[in-house]
DNA sequence: TAAACTATACCGTCCAGACGGTATAGTTGA
DNA sequence: TCAACTATACCGTCTGGACGGTATAGTTTA
């Protein structure tokens, strides 16, 4: 039936990205990203010539979707830093689950490790740009690193955010 | 020569961690592991039975590190707080390099996860038993899970406390 | 002598990747 | 308009290598 080629591409991106999450780089072999998608591995390898071309494929993704999440960073209205804390703690979305699948990959693929570094980098910018206070910026970008650290060991980062909420207050944010 | 076996488990312990962290888990075999300790694949199987014993051999280690960890923090002079953040930072200790093992372990096996989570909960109750302020206590914890990320991803978590600790200054800490 | 190894040879399984083939939708030119 | 051709989107099979684990025979040192 020949579907887009985006779709599929999509497709496979996605069952890559939930393989890494569930059983980390080993469970993530080529047969398995096959199956997950629904597609042979011989369709894998038609959009996706080789393992690494797929790891591209997933930060490229990523990349995009950071871009996104950027500009509704700068646009939201309880200020970047409120929201970058609240969506550190999402999990399930696009963007959580494409950056915890870069993460997974970091440990082996260097360009995964880079990429994380760029986007740090840029978040980071935009929550300084705003506060005008570099070691507030700081310490916020830590606190939001540990929230999604919190949730990729496997507990809620929800009600953590409640706590970090009650002590900005105290530092009048 | 036959040294003590204790000193030949340590030293397999050592390159299991020390490839973990080079290379993740697929760069950990047990081909690999054996070679960077000095060892024949026998010798290393004759200490660890299989590549689940390895695991837990390191996640053993680990505990007792942490246990050790934790007696420190609570004698020390600035409080178990600043302790904690300074220590997050730090990197080739004994006690890093096994929990970034066992953070590389976590995606693959469900003890590693376990474990961390044990540790975790550990710590965080050293810190709100001095404090006395569990939003605090949270957010610290999350500072030096961020610290431990930053440093993981390959960045400096140094400067970054410094940043921390003119924070917890505005906080009375 | 027994524990602590080394060295080597395997075995079964799994994995990345290559390859040949198929189906079909669109394009071109007589 | 229709046959010839091209590009895209796959499927199924195979291979070479790596990995975890087993087995076994010999070697070194307390």
């Amino acid at each position: 039936m020949a579907r887009k080629s985006t779709d599929t591409k999509e497709k496979l991106l996605d069952a890559f990205e939930t393989l890494l999450e569930r059983h980390g780089t080993s469970g993530a072999t080529l047969d398995a990203v096959a199956a997950e998608a629904g597609v042979s591995k011989g369709g894998l390898l038609y959009h996706f010539g080789s393992k690494a071309e797929l790891v591209k494929g997933s930060l490229d993704r990523l990349r995009v979707l950071v871009s996104e999440d950027i500009k509704e960073m700068k646009a939201a209205e309880a200020g970047p830093h409120i929201f970058y804390l609240e969506t550190s703690a999402e999990i399930g979305t696009p963007l959580d689950r494409s950056l915890v699948a870069a993460s997974r990959l970091s440990h082996e693929y260097d360009e995964a490790r880079e990429t994380l570094r760029e986007i740090r980098n840029a978040w980071l910018e935009v929550i300084n740009d705003h506060l005008g206070d570099i070691h507030l910026a700081h310490t916020i970008q830590l606190i939001g690193d540990g929230l999604y650290l919190k949730e990729s060991v496997g507990l809620s980062a929800e009600e953590a955010v409640e706590h970090v909420k009650n002590v900005l207050a105290r530092l009048g944010l």
